[in-house]
DNA sequence: GGGAAGACTGTGAACGTTAACAACCAGTCT
DNA sequence: AGACTGGTTGTTAACGTTCACAGTCTTCCC
């Protein structure tokens, strides 16, 4: 009988006195060490079972060194990429049997990366996937020497941390080569800050299929990834002669040109053809539904944590992994 | 000089050693206790700032029996609402000196949550929030006699929990008075998912007004906040007649309405009037730019984490606290 | 039957911090 | 002067686990 001595939880010396076994021994139990006599396994069990134990993983992450649990940073979870970015990188940590803290940075400078790493760093994680969309972020990942292993998410050259991203100069080639395959004399773009790697990854892809076609490039419009700023984009191009075919760095700009053109009375395919970028769930239902480039945020999220407990666990070599994008094609482009 | 010998980090007994002073001292300082003298502290903090000491709030939690982390759990974290209140929760958290542990459960039975819940429990959360949409979300948490700190979002009736939600009710009463005040007959609903209780207020909301002002209920679509079920509920109602204004209970499936009504050639808002839920940053682009109801999901991650912290502190009242919704007058609606 | 290998179990000491208590010092009160 | 206060510091013992090591008990072989 277990004596009801106050509310404090069991801790293992109760299950060993219930089991009659050492406490060590229960520790054995737990840890599936091999070499527990079958009977003695089920006494300790039982005991367990009996008292409602549960093993404090507080003491046992003093002891081991290892608090199984990782961190995250992150830069506004609110947008859809890196809350579904996020999501799939929770997704993959539980299933390996990890924690996940995490940390959602306002403004992303050099300090508040360097502040985010310190915090989590102090609460023992084992392991950080940094979520660095921006060249500042992956510059002061750069900057640092961590002593924990961990592992970017689109982090262009992120020093010595490895690098798990989506191909975006693939996917805005994809996107602009579809519209100049439709026939369209050349393709403007309306791209995201400057300061993000996707941006720029998506700059290049575009020019550089212009390029390869032998079409002049028009300048880029500037957007912030907000459908506001792609509605301001949009009033520019609408105003504009010979646009026929807009590259949009993402949808929900896209949207706000979209938006811009209706108000206009430019139809859309008719008159211009829109491609966006991310195939956020709403695409498939603008007006006219979107044609874009898709990003497997459930693989990024899943190959980074696959990186890093391959760091942690055994060793690390510098790795560099590749998601592909794909091309979704809907209502919003057409022949010339 | 602090001797070289491995790579150990240093612990509080080094710093004492470089100060000249007992461990405890050290703690004394860093837990900003009073009785230490001016100068023994600037020494300290003098030998922790050379010697590059961190605390380790592992063996702290161990003894105090506090990790001054906090537990949540979520659904879908990928969606809009789930993501925004995530985000409010943790900069609160931050801002309070708590580490925010996240699990996000992909179905939401009760045996989910349970796990959940224990899983954070053996983590050694000081308190829990959970995010809990669904009524058997909510249930489980009523039925689980939890002996750590918690605070239901969006948890109606949580049995003894907390619970911080925004009046569903009222933001269907103001959809749904608004569509009336423009002189329509009445209004029709498309649903959520029946088992999620922000559906159910909203249900309540849309037809406590109708009935309050004398007007037939039409039965209310249901769908699942997907786009595509908007725009299946969409498509039937454009081939219904009569049908001058719906309310639908989410932006999203008020885009695939429109979307429907845009391919059925019915004009919104000028045959048919649309308001919607959320006020996403896309509803304002839509076309037409959706009328719709805020809610200020940052206030409500704030709040849950006051109301815990008050908890973990000091006495927790069974507290409920209501956060008013606005309404938002867009281009979706006109006069009848 | 003696010894060795191997399975199983127990004992003590970490891990790095805070809590509880005791000790010392100076100043103040009686 | 002696007792008492209160600020300041040090000593020892937790917290609950795992690790290293030392046992004990089988079993098997020569």
């Amino acid at each position: 009988m277990a004596s009801i001595q106050g509310r404090r939880p069991p801790v293992m010396a109760d299950v060993a006195r219930e089991a009659g076994v050492s406490h060590q021994t229960v520790s054995r139990v737990l840890n599936e060490h091999p070499n527990v006599r079958g009977e003695t396994r089920t006494r300790v069990l039982e005991a367990i079972d009996k008292l409602g134990y549960r093993r404090n993983l507080v003491a046992r992450a003093l002891v081991t060194r290892h608090s199984r649990t990782l961190g995250v940073v992150s830069f506004d979870t609110t947008l859809y990429g890196p809350a579904s970015t996020v999501y799939g990188i929770e997704q993959a940590a539980r299933a390996a049997g990890y924690f996940v803290s995490i940390v959602s940075l306002k403004s992303i400078d050099r300090s508040g990366v360097r502040d985010a790493l310190d915090y989590l760093a102090d609460q023992g994680v084992d392991g950080i996937v940094v979520v660095a969309p921006q060249r500042s972020a992956a510059q002061a990942l750069a900057d640092l020497p961590l002593d924990i292993p961990a592992v970017a998410v689109e982090g262009g050259e992120a020093g010595d941390v490895p690098v798990v991203c989506v191909d975006q100069v693939e996917g805005g080639r994809l996107a602009t080569e579809h519209l100049l395959s439709l026939g369209h004399e050349t393709v403007w773009h309306v791209s995201g800050p400057s300061d993000w790697l996707e941006a720029e990854g998506r700059v290049a892809g575009w020019r550089a299929a212009l390029e390869a076609a032998g079409r002049e490039t028009p300048e880029p419009l500037a957007g912030d990834w907000s459908p506001r700023s792609g509605y301001e984009a949009g009033r520019r191009l609408a105003a504009m002669r010979d646009v026929s075919a807009v590259f949009v760095a993402n949808d929900q700009m896209a949207l706000g040109v979209l938006r811009a053109f209706t108000e206009q009375g430019v139809r859309v395919p008719g008159q211009v053809s829109v491609v966006g970028f991310d195939d956020i769930p709403e695409s498939e239902f603008f007006s006219p539904p979107l044609t874009t480039v898709r990003q497997d945020f459930g693989a990024v999220g899943r190959h980074s944590i696959g990186m890093l407990l391959r760091q942690i666990e055994g060793g690390g070599e510098h790795e560099r992994l590749v998601v592909p994008p794909a091309f979704v094609r809907r209502a919003s482009t057409a022949p010339r």
